[in-house]
DNA sequence: AACCACCTTCCGAACGGTCGTAAGGTAATC
DNA sequence: GATTACCTTACGACCGTTCGGAAGGTGGTT
């Protein structure tokens, strides 16, 4: 179907070439169409758009629930370590991350509240449920560490890692991946003593 | 003078708007001359763009450098959460930081491997200044961690933190910012107990 | 089976607008 | 007299967008 090829094709030419960057003839040409046809299935360029990234913010919401419902039966240093990885992954497969990424970053300046609001929704849900899975297995936590900070300090290492991702370095990410979590496990963790 | 209020002004633009978004004529209209006018001092938008980023390199390095080199009487501890706050706040009222995070983060495609090189050469720059201050305080650090894993996964939490600035929640950050720091503390710090 | 009305999808042509860029002219400065 | 900084005018390319119509499919009526 057409229109999900121009969804699909759009979500590509904005991840990698941004809002203004990325053009309605180069999409069509893609597809397979002229650009004019883009407008028998969108009202505008900006309709576009926002209808894309509201499907990638879903799209990222649905990933995360998803992994953690996944995860049952693991220790909480594999289930981290494991999103960790599988996180940093999906980055380089995933079209609809780099976008949701990019957008979220820097926003065209005229849907910054919109695309603010989305993020916001996904950053709050990413909070909460890493705060729950923290909850759950606080006994493997130091007692002076929360559920709550935990997760904070989690999600931002992971932030970080995000960007040495965008930068592009594999070698450089493989590094810090690894300090970083070291770091933060014994910055966390009960057991206190192991490399 | 004209060539240095261009200057100043297409950093604003850039920082902003990005490549893309940002017009020659805005610029000009913002500067008091006409968008013509803009050839007597640069050769294209791309001569203005690259000029503008390798001197947002250099003056961000030279931040770097400057306030390392300033920071001689104090603890470790000390050193690191002023750094921190410190770089947080420049974020927000120093364009050329805004400038060049977005350009390195999301360059255009046609810059991409000029610009790659740049921020590689800040990011390496910023990974041996800091190694060098955790050797030189290593008598503070855990035995188990090494000055290079300790500068590795600061500057992640500190991109991290980044992130948080670029979506621009105050409250967030400082959240953020407060227990990422206290688990990144407790991960390399010889002192253990204290909260 | 044949006709008609309707809808969807696509395209050709064209619109107004903005972009970066070029060439040439005019003062002022050295 | 050469250079510098700015201007006016104009260009071609591309942008997103609109409109009218061709083509094909669907469903209902006779």
């Amino acid at each position: 179907m057409t229109y999900d090829q121009l969804k699909q094709t759009a979500l590509i030419q904005f991840a990698q070439l941004g809002y203004e960057g990325a053009s309605l003839s180069v999409i069509a040409n893609e597809v397979g169409i002229k650009k004019q046809s883009i407008y028998t299935h969108f009202k505008s360029k900006d309709d576009l758009y926002i209808q894309t990234f509201h499907e990638a913010t879903d799209c990222e919401i649905d990933f995360v629930k998803q992994f953690i419902e996944d995860q049952e039966s693991l220790q909480l240093r594999e289930v981290l370590s494991k999103f960790l990885t599988e996180y940093l992954e999906r980055f380089e497969k995933n079209n609809n991350m780099k976008f949701f990424m990019r957008t979220s970053f820097y926003p065209p300046v005229k849907h910054e509240e919109v695309i603010k609001a989305g993020s916001n929704r996904f950053v709050d849900r990413l909070e909460s449920l890493f705060t729950a899975l923290f909850e759950q297995y606080s006994d493997e936590l130091r007692h002076d560490v929360t559920p709550e900070t935990a997760a904070l300090a989690f999600l931002t290492m992971l932030d970080g890692l995000l960007v040495e991702l965008i930068y592009g370095i594999p070698e450089r990410l493989q590094k810090r991946s690894k300090q970083s979590w070291s770091v933060f496990w014994r910055g966390i963790s009960i057991e206190s003593g192991e490399l």
